[in-house]
DNA sequence: AAGCAATTAATAACTATTTACATTTTAGAT
DNA sequence: ATCTAAAATGTAAATAGTTATTAATTGCTT
């Protein structure tokens, strides 16, 4: 609702939000805690969900929730699309026109404020096929 | 990944399909288990969760996950957009037509079988909207 | 109607996430 | 530099949604 400001600078949220921005996957609470410790090796895991969560509500990261496991978090805040594997799980961002135009369009249709909009697609990526088609 | 097939026709999952169909909001399983024990008081939370999974697989249900609290649940299988309130955590549908060809251009461009897209608008409702300019 | 396997109720177990609390650390004032 | 108050951390325990287990039940086929 209404932003969080970060009132101080720790060691250990730099830490958290560069490894995030450096990740090439879309990681899960965890392996950012196991990668944090490569280097932090105390920190905890509360530490790392603290500030995943502070992050994502300072609009640095994003959290990205699909079906009934665990969350993944997203380093890059600015919207875009992603495809979700529904065979590896893995997580892709994709180079699609963002259509912020349409966020002003649902607004007007039912009269609330709109200010971000998600858009994801799920299917079978193509490692993934591959395997599939050694298989069969 | 495989669709699941039911083997057999129970009253329990009759009774927790209509209860989803019939709802007006997008029920989280919990909602459901109350609404269920309405009419079959001994029905188990286990067998809300098992059904409501199986129902997904089956392609009846949709599994809505909003950050990492509960799942949601949708009775309409079919592909349709959302719009979030970020202060009620209401869910309600919108009336936008569907980009379907926007599935064939994401495949082409990740070489991958796509099979499904979801799009989800967030922000504050009418509602809440109103309900904040009283209070300020 | 009988038999078998799928499904259920009940309950325990699991796992991702959050929180309480004592301690440490940060940032600004002195 | 030192002091101080508040913020953030580490540790550990609690919470909560979900899943697994097991014995009993119930659809469905013959």
């Amino acid at each position: 609702m209404t932003k969080k400001v970060f009132q101080r600078n720790t060691k250990q949220r730099e830490v958290i939000l560069s490894v995030l921005r450096e990740a090439d996957c879309h990681p899960t609470a965890d392996w950012i805690y196991q990668e944090v410790r490569k280097t932090m090796p105390n920190v905890s895991l509360g530490t790392i969900y603290r500030n995943l969560k502070a992050l994502t509500e300072a609009g640095l990261a994003l959290e990205l929730s699909y079906g009934s496991t665990y969350s993944r978090f997203d380093g890059n805040p600015e919207t875009h699309y992603h495809f979700v594997c529904e065979d590896c799980g893995k997580v892709v961002d994709l180079e699609i026109d963002v259509a912020k135009e349409l966020e002003e369009k649902v607004a007007k249709g039912i009269g609330a404020k709109v200010h971000d909009h998600r858009l994801e697609f799920y299917g079978v990526c193509s490692e993934c096929l591959q395997k599939e088609s050694k298989v069969n």
